[in-house]
DNA sequence: TCCACAAGAACTGTATCCAGTTTATGCCCC
DNA sequence: GGGGCATAAACTGGATACAGTTCTTGTGGA
């Protein structure tokens, strides 16, 4: 493994989890020399993790966390609901029983991590994963991959503060449940629904003052601590 | 303007006129020295290159020009018409006369395009971007934006081949007078039907064996010839 | 006390160098 | 003449060095 894949990876945790907040600054040489590798690695991590909007280099071109605003939150769900409507109401008519089986295995396995959010929402990930790998749209998939991607700190701080409140899979049940009838309007209402749903949760969390408030409300180009700079 | 960015231009420039074809590997030495910078820039630009799907890394770690299966065409002009038509829908209520004028320049600015089909191609997009912004929808329109570069290099054939054949802006016309009634679902069909229009030619366009016949029907990793490296 | 400015520190962009890997060349043997 | 292997050339990833820029800090004057 490369030093720029260790970099990405090292980052892209550090950001997708929230141990980096939004507008966290990113020093390429403290990350280097925290990783034992030098800056030039870790600074072409930062170009791919820019790329899939995890980061932001500012007008210095000094790179830091990206801070998305409530609206553009609410953009990124929308952008969401029509990349994995397309996805799924092209899935539904391919769905088989072995599918089938394979999501049922899966709600298993997110019930079971009900207590770890961050384990309970990579199974959700790939819960939706498998759907969409039935569309035979990869292309298709790497979108739907980067924008999940670009909203994932936000959902992640919203799983952990109401510890997966009223989401323990009975909407995941539905959504497989309609799929098991191959129709793909139906799938895609149930869906989107379901992405909506989650949507509102994750705004309303933000809006209520929890969450990175000042982040959100006013992105800052500067930032003042310079501990967590890592 | 950085080195970095020079390289970014150049580079993409070349590969969305299709002077770079699919497949052709490309070399940041030789590249570098002919914009007079080192490699360093170069491969960064080709990063972010990668991240726009312009360009792929082999198994060898050597970029080469992004070839695209049919298949692949076909899906990227579906993801398109999902990402348009949420963009022209949120748009539709928020036209203004304004915006009605702007278009209708930017058609008389098409109209006499024609026969530069580069010059064309620019104008079109540029009308597209124009009911788009008025959606307000800036994140949106960076996936559009991403999208529509990733299969430049084969509208670009396309029209290029056929000269802009049928398509002489009647049909953006009708977007724009759709768009002046402001109805969302209107609009929505509208241009999912024009998209759609466009991708029939060009899948045409290549399966009828014009256009990058090996490249598409066979992408191999290496390439004969040595001359258009750069 | 507060502002302005200047020196110093820190950081970015880029070139160059080195090591490790992959590809090409050419020779030898069959 | 053709295949296999060894050597050489080319290329990539990464580290380091250096120049130019931006930020920080501290001092002096109002």
């Amino acid at each position: 493994m490369n030093a720029q894949r260790v970099a990405y990876n090292h980052l892209k945790h550090l950001i997708m989890s929230g141990e980096l907040p939004a507008n966290a600054p990113i020093s390429a040489e403290v990350v280097g020399r925290a990783l034992g590798i030098s800056r030039m690695p870790v600074r072409e991590a930062l170009l791919q993790l820019q790329a899939e909007g995890l980061v932001t280099f500012g007008a210095n071109r000094r790179p830091f966390v990206t801070a998305r605003t409530q609206k553009e939150i609410v953009e990124l769900f929308e952008i969401r609901v029509a990349l994995e409507s397309l996805a799924i109401e092209r899935a539904a008519p391919r769905i088989t029983p072995a599918i089938l089986d394979q999501l049922g295995r899966q709600l298993d396995r997110m019930e079971k991590a009900t207590s770890d959010p961050k384990r309970w929402l990579a199974r959700h990930d790939e819960f939706h994963d498998i759907i969409y790998a039935a569309s035979d749209m990869p292309r298709l998939m790497d979108e739907i991959r980067r924008t999940r991607y670009s909203i994932q700190p936000y959902i992640f701080m919203y799983i952990n503060a109401y510890k997966i409140p009223e989401m323990p899979g009975a909407e995941h049940a539905t959504i497989a449940d309609v799929l098991a009838r191959r129709d793909p309007s139906l799938a895609r209402s149930a869906l989107a629904q379901h992405i909506r749903d989650a949507a509102s949760g994750v705004i309303y969390f933000l809006m209520s003052g929890q969450g990175p408030a000042p982040a959100i409300a006013a992105p800052r180009q500067r930032v003042v601590s310079k501990e967590k700079v890592l």
